[in-house]
DNA sequence: CAGATCGTTTGACAAACATCAAACTAAGGT
DNA sequence: ACCTTAGTTTGATGTTTGTCAAACGATCTG
C-alpha cells in the first residue's frame, strides 16, 4: 500500500477528530510531536508500553482522523502533527488539548469510571 | 439517589472530556445548552431520535465527565452546561467544539470509518 | 391512597475498540 | 539471493459502548 489515506482537511470531522483523542495513549502521541517535529513509528521513540502493532492502530486512527500526517520514506513513516491544517479547521482545539496534557500525564491511565 | 455525581472542576480529566464530547447524539445535546439554558430531560426538549433511557445515559456521561450539571427540582431534572467550569480548566476547548457543531449538524450520523 | 409523570436502573445485545501475537509486505544491506 | 529491519494486516480475545425495552423509584396531583 504506498497511499496512505489522509482525510482533506474540510473533510475533518470534529466528532471524528474528537474521538481519535479521546484515548489516553492517543494523547501521549499527538503530545510527542506537539511540537511539530517527526518521529518514526518504533515503540521506543514514543515512549510507550504498548505491542508494536497496537501502535501502528493508533496511528492509523490518528492519520484517518485527520491528526496526524504519515510520510513514507523507504521503509520508515514519519508522523507530525497536522497542526496547520487543525488550526484552521478547528480553531483552538488543538491549542486547549495539548495545554491540558501535561496534567492528563500525571495521572495513571484509566478507562473506567465512578459512579 | 438524591446525590447525583459531579466531578470537581480540578478532578475533570480531558480524555474523559473529550470521550464525553466524541460522539454525534453528545455533541448535539451540548449544542442545544451551549447558550447557556437549562432543559429538562424530555426527549422532545432536545430533537433528538433515541430512546428516553438512551438519552438518560448519555447525560450521566456529560455529567460524570464534568461538561454538564445537573440540577434536581421535583421530578424533573434540568441540565445546562458548566461552561464556567470547563473554560477555567480547559481555556478554548469548549469553544472550539461548539463552533464545529453547525457544521457538524450537516452530516448524517456516522460512526463507521474508511479506510 | 391511586394514578400519572419524569427519569433512572437493569438486562440484553450487537457493534466498536484496545490489545497482543503471528503472519505478511516492502525496502535495505551484505 | 538471503537476511534483516520497519511497519501493516489479520485473527483472536476481552472490554467498553450505544441502544432499546421493561422494571423500578420518586414526586406530584386528584
Amino acid at each position: 500500500m504506498t497511499h496512505l489515506f489522509h482525510p482533506a482537511r474540510d473533510d475533518m470531522r470534529i466528532s471524528r477528530v474528537l474521538a481519535a483523542l479521546a484515548d489516553p495513549v492517543r494523547l501521549h502521541l499527538v503530545a510527542q510531536v506537539a511540537d511539530g517535529s517527526e518521529r518514526s513509528c518504533a515503540a521506543e521513540e514514543w515512549g510507550v508500553q504498548v505491542h508494536k502493532s497496537t501502535l501502528s492502530h493508533h496511528f492509523r486512527v490518528l492519520r484517518e482522523a485527520g491528526v496526524t500526517m504519515t510520510r513514507v520514506d523507504g521503509r520508515n513513516r514519519w508522523i507530525r502533527l497536522r497542526r496547520a491544517d487543525l488550526d484552521a479547521r478547528f480553531p483552538g482545539l488543538l491549542a486547549a488539548v495539548l495545554a491540558a496534557l501535561p496534567e492528563e500525564a500525571a495521572h495513571p491511565q484509566d478507562r473506567a469510571a465512578a459512579s
